[in-house]
DNA sequence: ACAACTTATACTTTTAAAATATTAATGAAG
DNA sequence: CTTCATTAATATTTTAAAAGTATAAGTTGT
């Protein structure tokens, strides 16, 4: 049996007339009647009662027609959603993200994302750098948001670049003040993020004291930016963070621009090596929204 | 599209190899090849990615692989459920009967075809004999239990035959005799059923009663066996009723068997004239249960 | 009784699916 | 590094089956 059964079978349920039903499927009456009496022959069973005039359905070949009937709109269902999957306008989404680019393009880039392909679902985990491009590598997630650099063989672009600040204990006696010389915070103890989990936020950090004349003495480490900022404001040290963490205001932390950060960092979108239309559609969005 | 093109899809698929899925549908590899690229062209997009080497599932395949499978599905089970309905497995019956009938044979028989063909639905409708025999011919129903005799044209068969009694007050002054002469009630009142609405059990009644030399007084009219019984409760006179209403016993009526009473009423069971499968099996039970 | 209509059959043509032979590319093994 | 096995694609031929044509046969209504 053939879709092409039934079709020919809907066209003759309907009209009831095998040479009404042949015009209207643009072929001559006989190669109809027989395709019929074919498909009859394969179901064991008669679809319809003929007189040599007339034509009415029998009780089982109106149970078939309407299940006929539903076939032709699951194929055409089939058809349709699997071409929005081509399209990358359905389908999932598996993206990793560094706690720190919670706090700048990533909400942005996810927003336009979601009105432009509402139909393809989003799953947002919080990794570190290391972690992506582990799952990445493993086909786990489909795109990261990371801090540099990348490795070589891994599809990645920057999507953002953000200066460095200081955070600092509402307390500290350098909290008046409109800016921040560095270098005053030698003998301070630093929280940091441990150099294994984010190297790309450790070596702009270390290399930014090192300028200033000193290497920075780490109190304690946390692999969160959020939880960094929570040990500032506990009084346990100061931190070097991204300009971008001004967006999440804790009390009992004051954040100041450093004037000689000169020094940037970035996050890196990274994407999988065969990647879906969803992909590529969150690659353009992400390119439109970053302006890169 | 056919479901041809479904099947070597899904084969394709699940093997992820060419000529191993040409195997398995037992044709050879470079007409599959064709097909699928065929397909590939009509969906317009791509279903797998393929080195010269390997063979992957594309995301839109993917979607597509899960929908073709329901539909090979969907498909299998039209079948079955249209060959079923063929075999008369599977559909509905309408089916009217008299009201006096329900007091015989067609509790039996409902009850035996409700376990042969439990997937049948069963419609049950009161109506008297002209009734039935309308609307059996305007198609609404598709058996009718009826009281003979049947016009011609209409397929019947008697399931049913029983002997006509008397139905007595309790308090009548024959009331406590073994039996009735038919001759001694010659002077009281008859309920009876309309002679228009059921001539089968109208005419066997008072051609009796003029086997016993008189006509019967109608004192009044009922077109439910039971309200006739009912009324004979209420003393408003006596009622000639076929043996079957001793299954429905009333308190304040008694019945009593007819020695001249060699006269016999039946049940007739009468179908469409272009019987579905369901009708047939119906039939069949009704023979089965009615002996004849 | 006859014309119009409808389905089925016999036969031919056309289309397209399948088979065969071969090529090209890739990856593994010697 | 070459060779061999594996795999998908292409070119061509063969085969099968779908569609078309012509016509018959039965039914309905005038």
């Amino acid at each position: 049996m053939e879709l092409r059964h039934l079709r020919y079978f809907i066209a003759v349920a309907e009209e009831l007339n095998f040479t009404r039903a042949a015009d209207r499927l643009h072929m001559a009456q006989p190669p109809l009647s027989q395709q019929i009496q074919q498909l009859e022959a394969q179901l064991g069973f008669q679809l319809f009662r003929r007189t040599k005039r007339t034509v009415v359905l029998t009780d089982a070949g109106q149970v078939f027609f309407e299940e006929a009937q539903k076939i032709l709109l699951q194929v055409d269902r089939a058809i349709q959603l699997a071409q929005q999957t081509s399209r990358g306008e359905l389908g999932q989404l598996t993206i990793g993200f560094v706690s720190s680019a919670a706090h700048n393009v990533v909400p942005a880039i996810l927003q336009q994302f979601r009105t432009l392909h509402p139909a393809v679902k989003l799953e947002l985990r919080e990794m570190t750098t290391n972690q992506q491009l582990q799952r990445l590598r493993e086909g786990q997630i489909d795109i990261g948001f990371i801090r540099p650099p990348v490795e070589d063989g891994v599809n990645s672009e920057i999507v953002f670049r953000e200066p460095l600040i200081v955070a600092l204990p509402q307390t500290h006696r350098m909290a008046k003040c409109d800016r921040v010389e560095l270098r005053s915070l030698k003998d301070e103890p630093f929280i940091m993020f441990p150099r294994s989990l984010a190297p790309g936020l450790y070596d702009p950090i270390v290399s930014l004291c090192q300028q200033a004349g000193f290497s920075p003495i780490a109190a304690q480490e946390a692999i969160q930016m959020q939880t960094i900022v929570s040990l500032v404001a506990a009084e346990m040290g100061v931190a070097i963070v991204p300009a971008s963490m001004q967006n999440f205001q804790r009390s009992g932390v004051i954040y100041k621009a450093l004037p000689e950060s000169t020094c940037i960092v970035a996050i890196a979108l990274i994407w999988r090596s065969d990647p879906t239309a969803a992909v590529q559609r969150f690659l353009e969005v992400a390119r439109q929204i970053s302006g890169f």
